[in-house]
DNA sequence: AATGAATGAGAATTCATTCAT
DNA sequence: GATGAATGAATTCTCATTCAT
């Protein structure tokens, strides 16, 4: 998997503490200190971290972190959005594979799930950011269900997915189950051994694949009518 | 929504201190406690709480709370479960009113919803759990998934839901399905005066209802034969 | 001098963190910290000071200041205000035993001087209150001007002062005259054997009642015109 | 006013660091290192400034403040000496208008609060020194008592000024008394909008002038004999 | 001369938990 | 049962100073 190819998003470093972009060896080290905050957030989470651990393992003094972050929540929003660049790209490289769309769907998963069981740690990290910084989180989420929704609607107009479906709330559907899925069958299963599975059993791939497909694909008849009957139920 | 009747599961309840079950004048004071932690634990979060608070809260001394509970996480585990009670109940609650199998499925997410928008912040502290008590929060969700499987094998044997469908994987995949659309819909959606919506909007009811009635519906012809080139893939 | 007999005014202490009264163990436990403070503020200076010094001076633990002080600087104000009211203190003792008003003004200062003098390193805590605190300086200061500017004004009835005299001017210029001859005389000069003197030099003495006197008694002829000429000088 | 003419005393300036003369270009620099430095103090007072704010301000690099000044204490140091020359200057320029001895000390007053007006938070800067560097605040004090004591000698000789006042004693008594007429009415005053006002109140100058006058006056009869009855008070 | 990354000691502050009353 | 004072480890963040480039 070459998604960590980079680890950051490179427009135009700036140091927070003088504002002025960094130099070559600001960068490096600047590299070192997410890398380590990586670590240390997948071992210990968000709350049991500290700056003084992620220098630690970073290999540099205590004040150097500050020269590059202005706290533990800003590293840790960076991390996120890092995150969130590699899990697309690990999905989007899945994806690519497909030779229809319904299957592209299902690939995507897959590359989920790969990046998921390949650092399971640090998927905890990503959901960690609705009780650290719950803004990040939407970013991640948006930009996620964003590719979903557009390849939906692609389906759409081919005639690959039921054109009753409302793309953008399926997405969201979809992105849920996905991630359920994974916590259940990636980041709790644990094998003879006791250790954490490195994909997720077939039978359960085969039970999400016939789950989203029935759900995406175009059905002829006798199709669902049951909200007529919803009525304005309140508490 | 009466889903609040007893606010802690009443086994024979004792004092960690001593050992020794509670008087009727204990029993108030801890439910004094649980009270003030579910307020407080809403409005700040697991870390940003603090035991002062909520004993500030409750109306008792700081070292009355280590009468009734061992330590802040006792409390939050506690208050989980407790929580856990409260959202089933309103879920068979809204389940108890369908006329069809799938119906059931939808309306329990209705009843999932409807918590939630009663408790937006309160549904959050559940979703903490995940970072302060995994073993908590594996509980919570396999008893939601628990109820749901067992509702879906009956229908499958009535022939209402997809035979083929693993009806284990498709509850975790709804359970995920839905809070995530609860998540969106309902915590981060924000009415023009800057309110959480009091409900979910219908546009988006409906759009769930399709997704669930297509995902679990049985059908009759060109399932899915996708999954069968499934090929080992590895990272 | 008993000035020092209640360290702190008493008017209903309260706990910064709960707002509830204290107890009689808490209020022992809060002069303790005063005076620790006012040691280690003598001796080390407002910045060079730290609340780990002040609390192992007291012989508490750290934690403990935070139960009855907010901050380093909210202490230091306790500490300036209570300064204020021993200084006080020692000057009207000083003055009560005047036969005439302008020997009253005169024994002000033989108070002032004798509590500088038995604190020496005190009184500089007083004056980093510009630079830490001003409001509470001006607080200081105001309360012995007000003292002065009554006494001037009852003088001035009687005959006793210049009745062309500002009382509010004469009063910030008597305190600023004080102040600088305190400093000189008493914080800086140094006996033979290097230790500061236990008063202020009688020549001194001399020389500061000459000034005052002349200062302050009325005079009969010749009396000041100088201003007449004073133009509007601006830069 | 232009007492800012050099803005530092110019015998032979050394790098600290390498013990050499300074080249033209060096004296710029070091020039622009202590104009930051002067306006940060001001704005900042001498703890909350910090080298890098004074870097910044100079807009050199942090390094460079090290190649002329060996410290933060010591660049302040310099500040002071630099200030009480223009202080000096400015009192000097303004008495050079008198036409008699007391008028002299009066206009000195009047020139003491012009630089004052025209710097207000610099004038704290001085102040300071008596917490960053006594040393240095005792040489500030004293060259301005020097000026003073011997204009009061001369007056004294020529019968413009009491002959029985002590004259270092008087002086340091004017400094006082002129310190914080100036802190009280032109840095604690504020106009109608809020603004520290430009000059001293005619009322106030000519309430100082009063007490001036009549603590130098020579006074024919009747003078002070209060003294004569100060017994040993000791505590 | 100038630069700016790196350092690390030291500061203030928080809070879960204990325990004597 | 209830109280609330006391504890102290742990955390975040600052900044004067050094030094390799």
């Amino acid at each position: 998997m070459d998604e960590s190819a980079d680890t950051m998003s490179a427009d135009e470093l700036v140091s927070p503490a003088t504002g002025r972009p960094l130099t070559k060896r600001g960068e490096a080290t600047r590299r070192k200190l997410l890398e380590a905050a990586e670590a240390v957030f997948a071992d210990l989470g968000y709350h049991e971290a500290s700056i003084v651990k992620i220098t630690e393992r970073a290999g540099v003094a205590l004040g150097t972190f500050y020269l590059y972050f202005d706290s533990k929540q800003t590293i840790f929003e960076a991390l996120v959005i890092d995150l969130n660049r590699r899990v697309r790209h690990s999905m989007s490289e899945s994806m690519a594979q497909a030779t229809d769309r319904i299957e592209a769907e299902r690939l995507g998963f897959e590359g989920f799930f790969r990046f998921t069981a390949a650092h399971p740690a640090l998927y905890r990290v990503v959901r960690e950011a609705e009780f650290v910084s719950p803004a990040t989180l939407r970013i991640h989420y948006e930009r996620i269900v964003e590719g979903y929704r557009a390849g939906l609607r692609a389906a759409q107009r081919e005639g690959d997915v039921d054109p009753a479906l409302d793309p953008e709330v399926a997405a969201w559907a979809l992105m849920g189950a996905g991630e359920l899925i994974g916590m259940r069958y990636l980041l709790w299963e644990r094998d003879a051994d006791g250790r954490p599975p490195a994909r997720i059993d077939d039978a359960v791939i085969d039970g999400m694949t016939r789950f989203i497909g029935n759900a995406l694909r175009p059905h002829t008849a006798g199709t669902p009518t049951l909200m007529q009957e919803r009525e304005s139920d309140d508490d």
